[in-house]
DNA sequence: TCTGGGGTCCTAGGACCC
DNA sequence: TCTGGGGTCCTAGGACCC
């Protein structure tokens, strides 16, 4: 029952599996416009405009990492242990050495270095995985064999160099979770090629939490449990760890093992939309809470309408103080395209939080169907697969909510 | 460390149906 | 009146990833 291999599908012992992670992928792109930031400490992240005091790291590079800026840390700790160029030029106390390049996410251009990326890769095979912005697996198997694997993976590194810019680290593997902790490996600018006879023993002195899917809390429940390696993982046995950990248990320890059998696939579309939004301070205004929601309804509304997608349920997140998550939803009869519905329902589901201390809002729309036709939109063809393309990614579920609302020309969409 | 934003997948419990 | 067994859908929360 594990991976997504279809039933009947063959067996491949030995596929030729690639995975692609730019490195620092925000930041690289920052010094690809920038060519002064080369060799310098850059941190990208939002809330880093003048005056504003909160927000997060999305990236830092290699030379920021060092003074102990972190992806995810608040602003105010990444400034702490690195302050900014301008102000310790400005500050008789601060070192201008030991300071550093804050600049503020800009999804758009980013995107667009992912699109030139991503082409280098579709060119190198037909079966490409685009993961996230800045990651993808390719299957090479068709093509590459175990004696030109470091070869491909270099020159792959160049094409990707030459045609973006920027950096990548590569790593290939006789599967998909294997070749990610490959092309961890050796970052930045790593090429780390795994052999079908090597995985196990390169994978047993991994830190548990440098596989794919285990972050701190299971991390620490392993620890409590006298598994601290990939290797001790490895060795466990894949029936206790189920009755701890429920299936995923079972899959982890698989994983350890590097047996992974999932087949490189194309992502579908989006499972769901959503908009969040944090306040400076945690706030009992229940007006500007309903304020900020509808702001966040009609964004969600609008990103939903360009995509093509309906919604059939909606929901809404509320952290309240300390830091509690709260989410509900609510099921419509139907997938709907109605924007003033969202917001009704967005509003009445939050109703119920008036009166307590709120961080942060968010609208979500789910069980989305796709219309086949997306409204056009200026930039939104350039740079993008082709149509056969297109209806082959597209073609991935055969989910029953592919339904298309009457009176629609039938375009198949893609993204 | 007191926490940004956008996603995915899984689980558990309840409602409801046959 | 007390209550089997199986299935689906929905909601809420949690872990994890980039």
């Amino acid at each position: 029952v594990s991976g997504t291999r279809l039933p009947g599908a063959p067996e491949r012992e030995e596929r030729v599996v690639c995975h692609v992670d730019m490195d620092c992928f925000y930041a690289a792109c920052e010094r690809r416009r920038e060519p002064a930031l080369a060799g310098e400490p850059v941190v990208v992240g939002m809330g880093f405009e003048p005056g504003e005091t909160h927000g997060a790291v999305a990236t830092a590079s290699y030379e920021a990492r060092e003074y102990g800026v972190e992806s995810a840390q608040p602003i105010s700790q990444a400034l702490e242990k690195l302050p900014r160029k301008i102000e310790a030029a400005q500050d008789d106390d601060l070192s201008v050495e030991d300071a550093g390049f804050y600049r503020t996410v800009d999804m758009a251009f980013y995107q667009s270095v992912s699109e030139e990326v991503k082409a280098v890769l579709h060119e190198a095979s037909e079966t490409v995985r685009e993961v996230s912005i800045d990651e993808a697996y390719l299957d090479v198997t068709d093509g590459v064999g175990w004696d030109d694997a470091e070869a491909f993976g270099a020159d792959l590194k160049t094409r990707i160099e030459a045609a973006a810019e920027v950096p990548a680290s590569v790593g290939i593997a006789p599967n998909m979770s294997t070749a990610k902790v490959a092309s961890d490996a050796d970052k930045p600018d790593g090429l780390v090629v795994v052999r079908p006879g090597e995985v196990r023993e390169f994978l047993a002195p991994l830190d548990v939490e440098e596989l794919h899917g285990v972050g701190p809390v299971t991390a620490g429940e392993l620890r409590e449990r006298g598994i601290e390696t990939a290797g001790d993982l490895a060795a466990a046995d894949a029936y206790d760890l189920e009755q701890a950990f429920g299936e995923r248990g079972r899959e982890l320890v698989h994983r350890a093992r590097g047996e992974d059998d999932r087949a490189v696939e194309p992502v579908g579309r989006p499972k769901s939309l959503s908009r969040e939004s944090a306040f400076t301070e945690a706030t009992t205004d229940h007006g500007a809470v309903r304020e900020r929601v509808r702001t966040l309804a009609t964004d969600v509304a609008e990103r939903a309408s360009a995509k093509g997608a309906l919604y059939a349920t909606i929901g809404v997140k509320v952290v309240t103080t300390p830091y509690d998550v709260n989410t509900r939803a609510r099921s419509l009869a139907g997938p709907v395209d109605e924007p003033d519905l969202l917001e009704e329902v967005a509003l009445d589901l939050l109703a119920e939080f008036d009166g307590e201390q709120v961080r942060k809002v968010g609208v979500r729309v789910s069980s989305l169907s796709f219309t086949t036709r997306q409204q056009a939109s200026l930039d939104s063809w350039e740079g993008r697969p082709t149509p056969e393309e297109r209806t082959q990614s597209g073609a991935d579920s055969g989910a029953p909510d592919e339904r298309e609302p009457p009176g629609q020309t039938s375009i198949t969409d893609f993204d």
